[in-house]
DNA sequence: CAAGATACCTCGTATAGCAATGTATAGTGC
DNA sequence: GCACTATACATTGCTATACGAGGTATCTTG
C-alpha cells in the first residue's frame, strides 16, 4: 500500500490556516476593514484601495461578504443614505472579531517566514544598485 | 453607458502583481527556495517546510516548477542519486532571478500593506491578554 | 419620465491548489 | 530473481476562488 499522503478529512477546521490564508488573504482584509466600524460593500472596496493597495473588484467583494455574513462573522443593516441608492453596512460580530483574530496571527507568522526567505534576495539588491 | 469598470484587459501583463501575488505566492516561494542553489523537487518540499513553515504537497510543487521551467525561470537537470531514484535538480535562470525580485518587491509593499491594516488587531490583543 | 449617479448583486469562466493515484528506479531479504 | 519497500517524479480530477461583465434598484436632476 502507498503512503496515506495527506489525512487531513476536516476540510474546514481552523487547523488549516496555512492553506487557507493564500486563499483567503481577501476575507482577512475584508474583515480588517471593518474593525474600526461598520462600512458599506464600495466604501470597503475604497477603504483597502487607499489602506493597502490592494484593489478587488465588485464582483470579488459581495460573494466575500455574503460568505462572511452566512458563516456568522458578520451583520448586516441596510441604512438609507442622504442622497441615492440606500447602502448595506457590515459589522464584525464577536465571532468575525475572533476570526480576524486568528487568522492576523496566522498571517504575521506566515508573512514572517516569507520575508525570512525572501531577505537575502532583497538584501543582494540593494547592493547591487 | 455603464461604467467601463476593470479595464485591465492585459491579463498577463506585469503589473497584475498584486492580484498575482495572493495566487503566486508559492511560486515565488518555490523560486526563493533555489536562491542558494540548486535543489530537487521533494527538496524544496523540505525546504519550505523548515524554512518557512510553508506546507505543500507533491500535487502543487511539481505543476508550479513545470510552469516556471516552460517560463525560462528555471533550468532542470536530471542527476543520478547515490541510491534510488534519479533526480531531477533545479536551478534559477537569469529571468528568473530578475523574475523573483520582481516578486519579491511587490510581495515587500503587498505584506507591508496588510500589516498596517492589521496592526490594530494584533495591538489590541497585547493589552487584552 | 428620461438620464445619470450610486450601490448592490449574480453568472460564467479561467485558474489554482492539492489529494489521490500512477510510474520508474534501486536497494534488501529470502 | 521475486516480492517488498523507499525514494522521487508525474498526472488526473475535484473543488473553490477571483473577477469581468452585465444586471437591478433607488434617488436626483431637468
Amino acid at each position: 500500500m502507498a503512503k496515506p499522503r495527506g489525512q487531513t478529512t476536516d476540510g474546514d477546521s481552523p487547523d488549516r490556516w496555512e492553506a487557507q490564508l493564500r486563499k483567503g488573504a481577501l476575507e482577512m482584509a475584508a474583515l480588517a476593514s471593518l474593525w474600526q466600524g461598520r462600512l458599506y460593500g464600495l466604501e470597503i472596496i475604497r477603504f483597502l484601495e487607499n489602506h493597502s493597495s490592494m484593489a478587488l473588484a465588485e464582483g470579488t467583494i459581495y460573494p466575500i461578504l455574503n460568505r462572511l455574513k452566512m458563516e456568522g462573522m458578520l451583520t448586516s443593516e441596510w441604512v438609507e443614505a442622504e442622497a441615492g441608492h440606500p447602502r448595506k453596512y457590515y459589522s464584525l460580530t464577536e465571532a468575525g472579531l475572533q476570526r480576524l483574530r486568528q487568522m492576523a496571527e496566522a498571517w504575521t507568522s506566515f508573512s514572517r517566514g516569507l520575508s525570512r526567505l525572501l531577505e537575502p534576495v532583497l538584501e543582494r539588491q540593494e547592493n547591487l544598485q
